[in-house]
This record gives C-alpha cells, sequence and structure tokens, in this order.
DNA sequence: AGCTCACCCTGGACGC
DNA sequence: TGCGTCCAGGGTGAGC
C-alpha cells in the first residue's frame, strides 16, 4: 500500500538516476498503460532529467513534453534491477538504462498505471494540497471540514482534498490527533483541526524517515523493504493493547475501509 | 453537491 | 494436498 512516505522513498532512493539515458521503454503489458500521447520509442535516447513526486505519482521528467507518470496502487512496485536477472511475473513497464540496469514496474493485481503524457499536469491537477506543503494550512484544513458530514477519515483519504495520505498513515494519524475517525469532519473543533494538521505533519516526516512501511508488497525504488511497520500504534493492531492507554484497539470498516482506532485515546 | 458503494485484480491466509 | 472462500484497498464512476 503505497502511500505518500513510500512514494517519497522511492523518489529519492532514484535520484542517482538523474542524466541517464533510456536505451528503450518496454511495455510488456498495455493494459496498464492509462493514457499514451506518444509512442514508447520516442523515449529511446531522451536523458532522465527529473523524478519527482506528486501526491502518490512519480513523475518523471524526460523533456519538457515527454512525461513517465507512475501510480503504484495497492501491489505496485517501481525499482531498479539489472537486467541480467529474469524479469518477475508481472512486470508489465521496463525502461532499459544505461550499464546493464533497468527500471521495472512491477504490479500484480494492476491497480497502478502508467501515463505516457506530454503534460504531467494532466493527471495530478485534480489533487490537493501536500500534507507537507505550505498550503495545507489550518485554515484550509477547516474549510474543507466545515459542513462536511463524511467521517474524518473519509475526507482525508479523498485525493483531491489532501494528496497522499492512504488507509494506513490515516489510522496512524488519527490516533496520533486523539480524533475518532468516524465522526464527522464538521464535528471537529478548530482546536482538533490543528492536532489533525500537526499529526498528519508529524506521523508523514516519521514515515519517510523510516523509509516507508512494509506491510505486504511495498519495496523502495532499490527494491528494499521500509521499517516504519514497526512503529505502527493501530494499524493492524486490532483486539491488541493499545500503546498509549492498554485498551484493545477496535476496528470498523469506514468509508468501505478497514479502520483501527483506539477507543479510548481518540474521542 | 455530497455521499455510499460496487468494481477492478491477484496472492495469501484459512478452513475443511 | 488441494480446493473454495474471503480479505486486502486506490481510484473511479454510477446512482441515490
Amino acid at each position: 500500500m503505497p502511500e505518500l512516505p513510500e512514494i517519497e522513498t522511492i523518489v529519492r532512493s532514484l535520484q542517482p538516476l538523474i542524466g541517464q539515458r533510456i536505451e528503450q521503454l518496454d511495455v510488456i503489458n498495455n493494459v496498464v498503460i492509462k493514457q499514451q500521447d506518444y509512442l514508447p520509442g520516442e523515449l529511446r535516447g531522451q536523458t532522465i532529467r527529473r523524478i519527482s513526486r506528486r501526491g502518490k505519482f512519480i513523475i518523471i521528467d524526460v523533456g519538457r513534453t515527454r512525461f513517465i507518470v507512475i501510480h503504484l496502487g495497492m501491489s505496485g512496485r517501481f525499482y531498479l534491477d539489472d537486467a541480467a536477472n529474469s524479469r518477475p511475473k508481472h512486470t508489465h513497464v521496463v525502461m532499459v538504462l544505461q550499464e546493464g540496469q533497468e527500471l521495472r514496474y512491477f504490479d500484480p493485481r494492476r491497480f497502478g498505471g502508467v501515463w505516457l503524457i506530454f503534460d504531467s499536469n494532466e493527471v495530478v491537477r485534480r489533487l490537493g494540497p501536500e500534507p507537507l506543503g505550505p498550503d495545507l494550512t489550518q485554515d484550509y484544513l477547516a474549510s474543507v471540514c466545515q459542513n462536511r458530514r463524511v467521517a474524518v477519515k473519509t475526507l482525508i483519504l479523498n485525493q483531491g482534498v489532501i494528496a497522499g495520505i492512504g488507509n494506513i498513515y490515516a489510522d496512524e494519524i488519527l490516533h496520533r490527533a486523539g480524533i475518532r475517525p468516524d465522526r464527522p469532519a464538521g464535528s471537529l473543533r478548530p482546536e482538533e483541526v490543528e492536532l489533525l494538521r500537526q499529526a498528519m505533519a508529524e506521523i508523514l516526516k516519521l514515515g519517510i524517515a523510516n523509509r516507508g512501511t512494509t506491510f505486504r508488497d511495498y519495496r523502495d525504488g532499490l527494491n528494499l523493504p521500509g521499517e516504519f511497520q514497526s512503529m505502527l500504534k493501530v494499524y493492524g493492531r486490532f483486539g491488541q493493547s493499545c500503546l498509549t492507554c492498554g485498551e484493545p484497539i477496535c476496528r470498523d470498516i469506514i468509508g468501505g475501509r478497514s479502520s483501527h482506532f483506539c477507543p479510548k485515546c481518540q474521542t
């Protein structure tokens, strides 16, 4: 379940590839290509100029009007490997680089996708502000919560409201903030909105510092697991004692997503 | 407009 | 051992 910290970790681990020449782009399974403005062959000989992140999207800039945008969905991986190693089943797109290396897009469940587009903004323009950026102010968060009856967890999972938070970090953020995930967003008091904003920044930064969470499938750009799973306070801990107060962790379905919270710490 | 829910998909866990 | 069933969930879009 790659979310913002996992995508950020991948992007950081791939920075050494800036300046590398693309030998070719192999599209093995065309169904993962969500949009194709140009032919894969047009990338031959182009240089990787920039690798960045917006929300949960990886954006590779290979020219002013040539972008490769990648979303990993649930089970996707995007990692560097030796071309000599056999490509595992479910490897859908491969960018062949110099010196016998290649970047592989692998996704068994195929919830993710790849965009070969002229303008990366086309994919990411619908996203809300970055939770670690300057636009996610207390005023902004208060305004999107106002008069909303939807559960606060569902709201922060909405990528059009805030970009990058997924199910695991949403549960951890709400536990840190002391807010029950099923609270209607509009019921949050101003001080709770501020607690939520602070918890978002703290938890996401902690996730990045620990190179992401490997709960099942996640690997970084060098195919290495993350470490944040050892620091999870509620996600995946149904029935176990809350690490803060000892109360058993509850599990409930909110907005169709499995949700974990402490009934004592979170009100 | 806001909200809920079904759907897409495969691997792994589990029960018999 | 092997088969069937269930569960995981990001994003989209239908429908209320």
